[in-house]
DNA sequence: ATCAGCTATTATACTATTATAAGTGTCAAG
DNA sequence: CTTGACACTTATAATAGTATAATAGCTGAT
């Protein structure tokens, strides 16, 4: 409980609020506010003024008292671990728009439980946030309600088909997506198609991905054994693993389609350590088409989906509701691409 | 400035404060608040009574009220962007170990500009985070002035040496590992050493890394000219365009030391499409050792600093700090190792 | 019976900003 | 010489939780 002394100076901006610099300019702490927030409202020379002053002291308003006046600024965010999926970008791109907008971005860890999910929903809440971005759709329905009756506008960026957003979703059909590559795969000419995938339970998007390759499959005529897939974890190596697992139990197996460029590239360098010719020997494909697909060797055939814009996309959209602006869109679909390149 | 009815029935958790429930319940807020914060001064039976109507109530506790009389609970950091560079897995150990401490994590975006670095440190400031963790050393002498006398701790991660920390500093000395890796080239048999790296202007780190790198030069007795090193963005493309023109500059190059895995690696995929064999015709370092490079064909030899760890070490810190603990290293230096592996 | 010592609880006041309403002062029109 | 309109400024109260001091109720020792 004890405060930390070191410098042995304290509270020089503690004490330093607008009632301080309004008491060295001579003027009431209203006036101080409008400066900050409406600086049209105050006659120049009097803001002149307490800009000066404010300058003098540096006083950095406290934006947590504003944001208890219901002027929030803060957009927070739940998000799966940043690495290597991808949500790197996706958070990019979200807190330049947020930032741009005069907002700030609360980060909240969220896992793919209910319970986690609960919890970090009830952290986030607790902020008061102006807005609120949700990296999948919300499972928990105690969390929903929480949501809801929060008030506060919220976006999922996620799957856009088969569930009832909370308010508005900014995302892809990852069913589409996975489908499209499965039957690009089948175009090619590849009659035997492995998938390979991080760990699905609790990600819709996965789930989605791995409905529209079988929906590919059954529409292609080909009976889809499960042990033509494969979870593995988030990794290079996982690639890699699920590449010797999978040609280990189907010889003839042509291609595979991994629901993560992280992952395609960890089974390519697989084939380089054996020797084996891509696409020659195997059809490798991803998903993402992140920065290093296309400079790979070979390069990389991939399902492209901007992340970067999906989570700008999804803080435009926080923004102008939060601006005043009615007629929003609940669902924004982000198209897709099939990035047709070497590999496959 | 009008706020957004939707659903029409509005303030359902808008009055819903320790006011409310204490009134349901029958005891003051302040019971309320000590259930909330102090369960062991309630006695059980008034404590499972308000934790029964605030569970009924789906009361979630505003945590910008209890900030402002300094029990904060938010820790605040200014991240460059979060793209390919590591600083991804940084975040997410300070993230990791913010969360398990109970405190949530503020994102700001900062740029390597002295106005940039003031504008977040200023919005990271106005949110009176409890601490705060930089990612390089704060450039603006009016930021670091802003900080001191916030009177919160500080953690820089950054190169460990060279400068007065504001508070406390995590990392590693960049400056060593350049010097231990281009040591370790020229122990390999390397005569002509090049280094790629990623805009320097700003960044303390690459600055040390530059220099360490010459350090090593130096004392090889190896004059270094500046027409070894290339900056390039930092991107897979800029790591081969970086190869493309160190090598068509000096036909005898025979190893680069790349400041970033990821440019390392799109230099090797370079390699690969002339056919070059690595390190038959050059060999190539990176500096970060980040999940793909031990996958990599062939394997990547690299400077492997723990970003992960040196993000939760920074939290680590922090809480440690905020929790009293008052004898804390102003500096830790975290290790660092030379993987060798085939690339070079 | 009285009072110290204790636990459990409550009343008051405070954190910093800002919405709102009320208050100035100035000028031009009636 | 009012009166209304206008621009600017200020006083008050509100946001929600909690530190602090005060109080109530109870036990056991004197």
């Amino acid at each position: 409980m004890t405060k930390p002394e070191d410098g042995g100076e304290k509270k020089p901006l503690e004490r330093l609020g607008v009632r301080e610099i309004a008491k060295r300019v001579g003027v009431a702490p209203m006036t101080v506010s409008r400066v900050l927030s409406n600086p049209e409202m105050v006659a120049p020379a009097t803001r002149a003024k307490v800009l000066e002053a404010i300058e003098a002291a540096g006083f950095v308003p406290n934006r947590l008292a504003s944001s208890m006046k219901g002027n929030g600024r803060m957009i927070g965010t739940v998000v799966p671990p940043l690495i290597n999926s991808g949500i790197a970008e996706q958070v990019q791109g979200m807190s330049d728009e947020c930032q741009q907008g005069g907002y700030s971005m609360l980060l909240v860890q969220g896992e793919f439980t209910l319970e986690a999910e609960e919890a970090s929903i009830r952290t986030l809440l607790g902020w008061r946030p102006a807005g609120m971005i949700l990296q999948s759709f919300v499972q928990s329905e105690t969390a929903r309600q929480l949501l809801v009756s929060s008030g506060a506008p919220v976006v999922e960026i996620s799957e856009i088909k088969g569930r009832q957003p909370i308010d508005m979703v900014v995302g892809v059909s990852n069913f589409e997506t996975a489908y499209a590559m499965t039957m690009h795969l089948a175009a090619k000419g590849y009659k035997r198609i492995g998938f390979v995938s991080t760990p699905i339970h609790g990600n819709d998007r996965l789930q989605q991905r791995r409905t529209g390759y079988h929906a590919a499959l059954t529409e292609l005529g080909i009976s889809n054994h499960a042990s033509m897939e494969v979870e593995v974890p988030i990794t290079a190596a996982g690639g890699a693993q699920a590449l010797v697992t999978l040609t280990a139990r189907h010889k003839d197996i042509d291609a595979i389609f991994f629901s993560s460029d992280t992952l395609a590239i960890g089974a390519v360098q697989e084939c380089h350590r054996r020797g084996w010719a891509i696409p020659g020997r195997i059809g490798i494909a991803g998903y993402g088409d992140m920065d290093l697909a296309a400079q790979l060797y070979p390069p990389l055939t991939t399902v492209k989906v901007n992340r970067y814009e999906m989570g700008r996309r999804a803080a435009r959209q926080l923004l102008d509701r939060l601006g005043g602006k009615l007629k929003l869109a609940a669902i924004t679909s982000l198209g897709f691409e099939i990035i047709d390149r070497e590999s496959a």
